[in-house]
RNA sequence: UGUCCUAUGGUGUAAUGGUAACACUGCAGAUUUUGAUUCUGCCUUUCUAGGUUCGAAUCCUAGUAGGACAACCA
């Protein structure tokens, strides 16, 4: 039986609906915008929401939100897809919020019927300079105040392409003077002539987020939508879009995102760093996306490790780079097999080693892993050293080979006697040694 | 001069009204046929002030600090 670990907020959370009944199985989903490849940012999500349904049981789908066709490709759906199969999560559904359009589209008409959605003709700045600020509330516009029929006949040429890009768009009817400026008579429908990279070109109106991804959670029952602490303001829209469109009431959960020291983790900052060419590309091993970190040599189990560890919380984080290190070390050493390189070598010579005489010894592949075999090496009077391993005058502490000092070698062989190398007085362009007692002694290295 | 979220060692995360703990980092030591691993020890913690309570990290109020919110982005 694993050691428990106390649960987080959500397990908490979902720990509850299940007990109470609320819930008979979980729904999560992992809801990329296909506009860049995944980071590390998002294997924190992707752990939270697929370990949710592994631990609880139920189905995490992956959805790709593309509802803006501007910057979406095809390219990132497929890098997140073999990304989120790499960390080795299977999604139960791949779906995609372009595939609701249809059903989107009636659900903004229902809003207009419902006279709690219109047309406005204004520009992006004069809907920005109606809005107020935060301690000034919103004013009314004329366009406000048009007739469910006007609204009707304005949205249906809004979507047969009568108007260009920027000219009109749907707004939820909610109050100009909320508190939360998301509530201002939010946009939820924009006019754009563009190519989507699922739907081509059947479509010139484009939902927005607020006005599909919750929907889309509803429309997939998925039970608890869990995003990132940004979207708390959004959850107040969430909930109302769900309640006057009278559907599913998936319900909204946010924790904070991951931020690590000296990494970037902005999809749009790493973007710039690919197409201004700073490096050769979203698997460049410096960048901190999945491929890159992949090239890196690092492997999903230590990342999952580390998602682990980090926990999930509500309070702003910034996690120390060294604990991914420290994950990727301890997963490394249990599984990686040994090798014993010399990058700059120097020469010993073992003067009482039998000249000309060599065998071959063996050495365990790796030790913290019994089943990984072992290797022959070959051994003779010569080896090489590193040179940082020798010391004409040693340091204090100092237990590299030096002149008049003894080192043991590495080595698997039967016997049991300690192994020793002693150093003759020697410089470096004279460096030679002797087997100090009657052992056998094993090659520090091969090249 | 607004609304919302958050506040526990250096960094994270627990403790769910009843002895503040675990990991990472750092430092010291032991072991070691990888200066690795492993093991041991140490350093360091409840933002402030009130209140409720026999008892508060936990509940309440205020303050302070940090973050989010005024994209036809997600």
């Amino acid at each position: 039986m694993a050691e428990e670990r106390s649960l987080n907020f959500l397990e908490e959370i979902i720990d509850n609906d299940l007990k109470t009944g609320k819930y008979q199985t979980i729904v999560t989903r992992f809801p990329p915008e296909p506009n860049g490849y995944l980071h590390l940012g998002h294997a924190k999500s992707i752990c939270l929401n697929f370990g949710l349904t592994v631990r609880y049981g139920g189905k995490t789908n992956l959805r790709f939100d593309d509802t803006n066709p501007i910057t979406e490709e095809t390219e990132y759906v497929e890098s997140i897809k073999s990304d989120v199969r790499w960390l080795g999560f299977n999604w139960s559904e791949e779906l995609y919020a372009s595939d609701y359009f249809s059903q989107l589209y009636e659900f903004a008409v229902k809003l207009i019927n419902k006279g709690l959605a219109y047309v406005d003709d204004s520009t992006s700045e004069e809907i920005a300079a109606q809005k107020g600020t935060p301690t000034v509330p919103g004013t009314n516009n004329t366009f406000r105040n048009r007739s469910i029929e006007e609204n009707l006949n304005l949205f249906t040429e809004m979507k047969a392409g009568k108007y260009p890009d920027g000219s009109k768009v749907l707004r939820a009817k909610i109050d100009m003077a909320h508190l939360n400026m998301l509530m201002r008579d939010p946009v939820i429908y924009r006019i754009k002539h563009a190519h989507h990279h699922r739907t081509g070109d059947a479509w010139c109106i484009y939902p927005m987020y607020d006005f599909a991804h919750g929907q889309s959670d509803s429309i997939e029952q998925v039970t608890h939508s869990i995003c990132t602490l940004e979207f708390v303001p959004h959850r107040e829209l969430y909930d109302w879009c769900i309640e006057k469109l009278e559907i599913y009431p998936s319900k909204q959960y946010e924790f904070a995102r991951l931020n690590m020291t000296y990494t970037m983790m902005s999809k749009r900052k790493l973007l710039q760093l690919v197409t201004e060419k700073h490096v050769t590309g979203w698997d460049d091993p410096r960048m901190p996306t999945l491929s890159g970190v992949r090239r890196r040599g690092y492997t999903p189990e230590a990342i999952r490790d580390f998602c682990d560890r980090i926990g999930v919380a509500k309070r702003e984080n910034l996690i120390d780079i060294g604990l991914l290190e420290f994950c990727q070390r301890d997963h490394l050493n249990k599984i990686t097999t040994r090798r014993m390189v010399v990058t700059d070598p120097i020469k010993v010579v073992i003067t009482n080693y039998p000249e000309g005489k060599s065998e071959i010894l063996t050495s365990e592949n790796n030790p913290e892993d019994p089943d990984s075999g072992a290797r022959e090496m070959p051994f003779s009077g010569e080896l090489y050293i590193e040179r940082d391993d020798f010391m004409e005058v040693p340091a204090k502490k100092n237990f590299r080979l030096a002149p008049g000092q003894m080192v043991r070698l590495k080595v698997r062989t039967l016997l049991s006697a300690k192994i020793l190398l002693r150093m003759l007085p020697a410089t470096l362009r004279n460096c030679v040694a002797r087997i100090f007692q009657k052992v056998k002694v094993a090659p520090i290295l091969q090249v």
